[in-house]
DNA sequence: TAATTGACGTTTA
DNA sequence: ATAAACGCCAATT
């Protein structure tokens, strides 16, 4: 694996997600504006896929804007997302949640200070 | 090198 | 509420 620019991009993105707390979840859109790649969801997915297991991220509170689970139904990765949602305390109905009751409100002055440039 | 693929989002119908 | 049509672009094929 080589060290570059890229990483760069995806560290920032780790760096994020890490800091949704216990019990609320995040947008990959959401994500991805907070790591300063307004548009680039989609990156949000790639690095998630990508982070190295010991990171040990709480990736299973990135859904998407709909408030959904991305994965297709009845997948090996759905069912296990929504398990780890449901033992937060999180309701989760057919893979979607309440975005208004769940979604992390991050404290911007937080955020800044925690992220390396 | 070119084409396809996605753990997505917004707009439009 | 649902769905299609775009836009996005690194990684994969």
């Amino acid at each position: 694996m080589q060290i570059s620019s890229q990483t760069s991009a995806m560290s920032q993105i780790w760096h994020i997600v890490a800091m949704i707390p216990e019990g609320k979840v995040c947008s990959y859109g959401k994500v991805a504006d907070l790591a300063g790649l307004p548009g680039r969801a989609r990156y949000v997915s790639r690095a998630l896929k990508m982070a190295p297991g010991e990171l040990k991220l709480p990736w299973h509170r990135v859904i998407n804007s709909q408030g959904k689970i991305s994965f297709a139904e009845n997948t090996e990765p759905f069912i296990e997302q929504m398990q780890r949602l449901r033992s937060e305390n999180i309701v989760v109905n057919r893979g979607k949640i309440k975005m208004a009751e769940y979604e992390w409100q991050p404290d911007l002055a937080t955020l800044v200070l925690s992220i390396p440039f």
